[in-house]
DNA sequence: CAAGTGCCTTTATC
DNA sequence: AGATAAAGGCACT
């Protein structure tokens, strides 16, 4: 199957595969292939061509958040020079409308480790704990069920590469198993009620709430903030806050829930309505840019 | 190549 | 409130 593009909708499919927002795509030849929703299912993109097989076009539109207008949000972000720069250069990057329960899991195994150990651990799970498909002779994996995480062990979990995450995998899945944590119902509450009900569960503090709320739940205003985009902040949004404070948080490695706090709603202050939108291409402009840094040395 | 550092942080404790 | 330590283990330098 195929979908053109309108040429006033950009979208560039290997950035949004590939800006850290999904960690379970994979590209093999032209073709990227994946699973989500339980649907395996393969993309390819070749200028404003869409093609995709396994999966129906409706699913890819929403999947893909092409029924976002993208131009219009980013007109709204772009408040500077910086930020311009940064949607420029990643011009067709979209935030991808994830699966809660894998969205919730990827970001809880996520805290404090990188994005290559990201993608490890959640293939292991899948792996282990999901079900086996067959799309072109390759075997993908859906994201294992809470029912299913629920019945493992802390050692099975463990193995997977988890470390001390696995409990609160563990422990996660098993309140949402049982119903003790009603999952579906975040998607009924607005991002503060949202975040403060994830906040409950073991292993998810303010950034992942806030991933959480942006990725999966379409709270476009969260403003997720990472050592990434606490770099970014210092380097180009230092005006915006006390020369002490900068100071303070440029000389620690970790935020305390107060500086966090102020950095978020910094960030959806300036950004607006569509701050998580900024907040993902400063974060992969500041990686890229980055990269280019050390290699130019 | 070994060893050190850092990782899309959170929790526990003081 | 705020500081501090600890937490798997892998990837990168």
């Amino acid at each position: 199957m195929k979908l053109v593009l309108e040429p006033s909708q950009p979208f560039n499919l290997e950035l949004t595969l590939c800006c850290g927002q999904v960690f379970r795509w994979e590209k093999i030849g032209e073709w990227w292939f994946g699973v989500a929703d339980d649907k395996a299912f393969k993309v390819r993109q070749t200028g404003r061509t869409l093609e995709f097989e396994n999966v129906s076009q409706d699913f890819v539109e929403k999947y893909f958040g092409l029924d976002n207008d993208l131009p219009a949000i980013l007109k709204q972000i772009t408040r500077d020079a910086h930020v311009t720069h940064a949607v420029k250069a990643l011009e067709g990057l979209r935030i991808i409308r994830q699966d809660l329960w894998e969205c919730l899991i990827s970001y809880i195994c996520a805290t404090y480790k990188n994005i290559p150990s990201i993608k490890q651990m959640l293939f292991n799970l899948s792996r282990k704990f999901g079900c086996e498909t067959v799309l072109d002779g390759r075997l993908l994996y859906t994201f294992p069920t809470a029912e299913r995480l629920a019945h493992t062990s802390l050692k099975e979990l463990a193995e997977c590469g988890l470390g001390y995450r696995a409990r609160y995998v563990l422990e996660t899945a098993q309140k949402v198993a049982s119903g003790e944590f009603n999952i579906e119902k975040l998607k009924t509450q607005n991002y503060g009620e949202a975040r403060n009900a994830l906040l409950c569960l073991k292993g998810v503090g303010l950034k992942v709430a806030d991933c959480v709320s942006l990725f999966a739940l379409e709270k476009f205003e969260a403003f997720p903030v990472d050592v990434w985009m606490k770099r970014v902040i210092i380097r180009h949004y230092a005006n915006h806050f006390e020369e002490d404070f900068v100071k303070k948080i440029s000389l620690k490695k970790s935020l305390t829930k107060a500086d966090y706090e102020k950095l978020n709603s910094f960030g959806r202050k300036y950004f607006g309505e569509y701050a998580g939108y900024a907040q993902e291409y400063l974060y992969h402009f500041e990686r890229i840019s980055s990269k280019g840094e050390k290699s130019s040395y």
